[in-house]
DNA sequence: CTGTTAGCGCTTTCAT
DNA sequence: ATGAAAGCGCTAACAG
């Protein structure tokens, strides 16, 4: 009496089939249920501790494995979530994503990665069908951009999200480094030497975190006493040498200098050793990111190390948080914020 | 005779419904077997043209997404691919990561990323797992290390799998770039310029790729008749910065370098300006990693730019082959490759 | 304490 | 040219 296998349904050629649930039931000799409630620890209504321990010796023993698509299709879950970060390469977005799959990983989430085109970006509601698929259970939404109109995104709506490193345009979904005290940092340091003029050489003002960092620096050295000169550029090499060298061409400097990301760090330092402008010792400079290669740089750079891992795990923790039902409120990380202070920031000229 | 909806489903609340199959089938009055053929273009038994199109129409107008986990579990294939990336920040895994996402999202699977922590790995099939719960139909394993043991990993037997930038301990899944090629470029730039001694400063020699360089410096220099000396130290700044330190510590350096990784760059320079080594006027300087920040640097540094992007793309493309039954053959990614000259290689010294 | 049953949403063979 | 039916592997409400 060997039972047919049903013919319709084709195997994967070549490939051992994995252990099914019924596997280890009809070895163990009780109903899958059973197997399921035990393997999913539902023991509410009790099993026998005997029964428990045969299963999951059974389980152990034959390595078994829930398949995560029947699993995810039977609980309306795929324990899934999809990241879209921008296509830059930058060790800010590396740390960010790093911090975010670590968290997911603790959660028992898988995290799908889909890279938005820098150029021609599409709005964020264009990954709401990897939800509406099934294949994940919310998005982590890293893209760079402020949204000009400001209205919140139809094909969102009904989608778990989260903005990450960026403010969108619905309320209570955003979760952000605290740009404002960066800011406060660097003007506290340059301060503190002695200046009164700040520069900020910074990327796109349509880039959220560097909007806020504009904001804040305003504001601040209003507060402060400091005159502020903000000037935008494209976040590259070329596009922060390009910044010096025309304010070089207009007159000199502020003495204190912030730049927004690392690679305009490398156009600024260029532009300013073309020039001949000493670092320190003519304008100081800090850096709003940092990496360990600032340290061993000619002029080692004074920087801002933002909490990058911690803001992509608690985007992780406030987006499951929504799938799971709950709302939620828009989230601020502040730290561990601090300056790594490494020389390129000093007093300005005396006769400044 | 309103009919009950069954009780024991629960609906994820408050998000409503995603539009399925059958919906579409009872709103244009087919059965969803006819809608699943139509959507899939299956039309060998053809369809009335009429019927076609008003199927056609209603998913249009309905928004309808096939729910790809149900459609996964009826198929047996999850239309994932995960990918084993080393956790380190350098600008290499950025690239490679960016050609395999581009690639996978052409041929219509989704990527996952794990990163395989670099102290204490596991070995690549500890991520079989999630082949066996039909998360993903295969796996790209771009771990950093040389398999000690070189025996095959038993758990990945039975798993699609590609090596990716390193060579695995089975034949005939390797997805690798051409790091002779590169050796050679860079010895041929140098010999050309008139060195004749040769130093390479590379990462742990348990990284496949580093080992691969090492092994072709020393063929291709014995066979150019140049002297050469290989140093391996971690693939951070400090490791370039202590590697150059001992050296010097110990006579005068080969006229020519070549570094492993960028972070290495960083600390090499900066060991070679603490003890007043000109580059290149002392020594010539050569990159394996490329990145544009090497052009602003103080010395700008002359690199090689390996096909990185192509690498994932090949790699994605060897995986799924494999996943489709098909075998395979080591694949080498020769093109295009180039060096980037940029003035941190010259001429040795005339005493030298 | 455990088994029965009814699906999740889709695809595919078979029958008409 | 289309419908019926079965089932991918798992879970959960309900019934003993």
């Amino acid at each position: 009496m060997t039972e047919r296998a049903p013919r319709h349904v084709r195997e994967p050629a070549g490939r051992n089939r994995a252990v099914r649930l019924v596997d280890i039931a009809s070895a163990v000799g009780v109903h899958p249920s059973t197997v399921s409630r035990v393997l999913n620890g539902h023991l509410g209504h009790s099993v026998r501790p005997e029964t428990v321990e045969r299963i999951l010796a059974e389980a152990r023993a034959r390595g078994y494995r829930p398949n995560a698509l029947a699993r995810a299709l039977r609980r309306h879950r795929a324990g899934a979530l999809t990241f879209v970060v921008p296509m830059v390469r930058n060790p800010t977005w590396v740390r960010l994503q790093r911090g975010a799959l670590l968290r997911a990983a603790e959660r028992g989430y898988v995290v799908m990665i889909m890279e938005e085109p820098t150029e021609d970006p599409k709005p964020p509601g264009a990954y709401s069908y990897l939800v509406t698929e099934s294949r994940a259970d919310g998005l982590l939404l890293a893209t760079a951009l402020r949204t000009g109109g400001a209205q919140p995104d139809e094909a969102l709506s009904t989608v778990p999200h989260v903005y990450v490193n960026r403010r969108g345009p619905d309320q209570g979904d955003d979760v952000v480094l605290d740009e404002a005290g960066a800011i406060r940092l660097f003007l506290g340091h340059v301060a503190g030497l002695g200046h009164c003029g700040v520069l900020l050489i910074d990327g796109p003002r349509e880039v959220d975190t560097v909007h806020r960092r504009a904001v804040a620096t305003r504001r601040q050295c209003a507060a402060l006493g400091l005159t502020a000169v903000i000037r935008h550029a494209p976040a590259t090499e070329a596009g922060g040498f390009a910044a010096i060298r025309r304010l070089l061409a207009a007159g000199p400097l502020p003495t204190a200098i912030g730049v927004g990301s690392i690679e305009q760090v490398f156009g600024v330092l260029a532009a300013l050793r073309d020039a001949r402008v000493a670092v320190p010792g003519a304008v100081s400079l800090v850096s709003f990111d940092e990496d360990e290669s600032l340290g061993y740089l000619d002029v080692p750079i004074t920087s801002i190390c933002m909490p990058l891992a911690e803001l992509g795990a608690a985007a992780v923790d406030a987006l499951i948080t929504r799938i799971d039902g709950a709302g939620g409120t828009d989230v601020l990380i502040r730290e561990p914020m601090s300056l790594v202070a490494r020389g390129s920031a000093g007093p300005p000229p005396t006769g400044s």
